[in-house]
DNA sequence: GAACGTCGTTCAGCAATACCGAACGCAAAC
DNA sequence: GTTTGCGTTCGGTATTGCTGAACGACGTTC
């Protein structure tokens, strides 16, 4: 609706995708405006701190400001306070990484991470965007959205990340009927290859909230022995923050109604 | 410059600073512009996923896309990116967690963040902003900054964040001087009670690029049988990661002439 | 249970504002 | 030394965003 506004965002975003530093004219013509516009476009955004410019070579990159309300919209997220002790001790009680997630649009958007205990080095992941359809997370959120949202995104894209990645929307169809039963999601090197995870969804008073789970090497996550115990953590940790963040008594398919 | 721009950034700013939930009358008042004017602004960040709104409460909050644009600026971050692996080495070697910090202003901003091996639950500090004055980070870079900004900074606020925060500028100028000359700073409980800290600049092509670091209970990083310990791989590490960087061969005051 | 207050939202008109083309200064490339 | 490309500045135009007033819905109060 804003002009100016929405240009400001895109001109972010491209310097967001494209490479580290990126100069006026070229901002201006992937953005499509005018030269001087990006211009004061730019100027604005950095004397608002969310973008830098580089004092050698007059380009410009995002600038911290942008952390700042990044890490803001992360104190904002209820699901993620009321995790925080739940997903550590998830963390210790599996022994492997534990992920909190929510649903933006058609992908997941992993908003805390708990790490493995006593891991080797392990990046941290808070900030990850991953297709819905790929992730344990990801599916266990979409199973209990309401009918009509979650007919609309198995109608939509549903990219491949690896040879293992579900795109056939049938078959996901069958998958999420099959967690709305079971209350838990399962993945297996969807999103990437080695990785598995186990997740299962958390509620709101309002429905559904996002997902945690584990997420770890596959030759631990779904190993036979402990594969059951992790499904009962998971949905046991993910009933008590949809306690915590007010939802009803049935925990699992209640709010699809 | 853009008017619009700096309005919505002032909006998500409030949005970020003042509670999880602001409605459009309480922000309008406290940005100081009419209300449809904030309405309309929302309704584009909305659109952009810098921004959603409550479905219940009609309020507003920040969204998703600000996390993705902060973690995009965390990638631009080369310092950052040189870093990963030797924080993670420092941080084993020191059995301490490890702070990368930039300067931006005058506060300092934790870019990455090394746990440390075998530690108990720790809460993740990238996207923290400290006063320069209160973190050995802080120091350690302001101390290599031109004469004319150490200056600057040294004349700015220097707010207390506990009773060992150092407030007087002769004092602080002193300290100062001396990591100029012995190429690392140090922190006593300046920025939280219990904490303290020991860090040494980083250096790219252009001069001081920011900061590397360990922190933790002042007992033990202080401890004087591992202090010096301490010191001598914090410095290391950081001239490593200078190198990596294209600085140029003087290590540490080369840079400020 | 009805009246009130408050909130988010919509509308239309005014003019302020942001956009653009052209021109400038500067640096690097040839 | 010339040329090419960059980031930047400038001024006029009309597009664009801003505002006051009014609407509908919700929650509260008496």
């Amino acid at each position: 609706m804003v002009q100016s506004v929405q240009r400001a965002v895109r001109v972010l975003r491209e310097l967001a995708a494209g490479g580290p530093r990126l100069g006026v004219t070229e901002l201006a013509e992937r953005v499509g405006v005018a030269k001087p516009t990006v211009h004061a476009l730019l100027r604005t955004l950095e004397g608002e701190g969310l973008v830098v410019q580089d004092a050698e070579t007059g380009r410009y990159q995002l600038g911290p400001g942008l952390l700042m309300l990044g890490n803001a919209y992360l104190d904002t997220q209820e699901l993620r306070a009321r995790s925080l002790s739940w997903a550590d001790t998830l963390a210790n009680r599996a022994d492997e990484a534990v992920w909190v997630a929510v649903l933006t649009g058609d992908h997941v958007f992993v908003v805390h991470h708990a790490f493995r205990p006593e891991g080797v080095v392990q990046i941290l992941e808070v900030g990850a965007s991953i297709p819905w359809s790929t992730c344990a997370l990801g599916k266990a959120i979409v199973a209990f959205l309401p009918p009509e949202q979650r007919k609309e995104l198995l109608e939509g894209e549903l990219p491949a990340l690896t040879g293992s990645s579900i795109t056939d929307a049938a078959a996901l169809a069958r998958q999420l009927e099959e967690i709305g039963r079971t209350g838990h999601a399962l993945e297996n090197q969807e999103s990437a290859l080695g990785d598995a995870g186990i997740a299962a969804p958390v509620f709101d008073r309002s429905g559904i909230a996002g997902a945690i789970g584990v997420i770890g090497p596959v030759e631990r996550v779904l190993d036979d022995a402990v594969r059951q115990d992790h499904v009962v953590a998971v949905r046991e940790v993910a009933r008590q923050i949809s306690r915590e963040l007010g939802a009803g008594r049935s925990g699992a398919a209640g709010r699809t109604r």
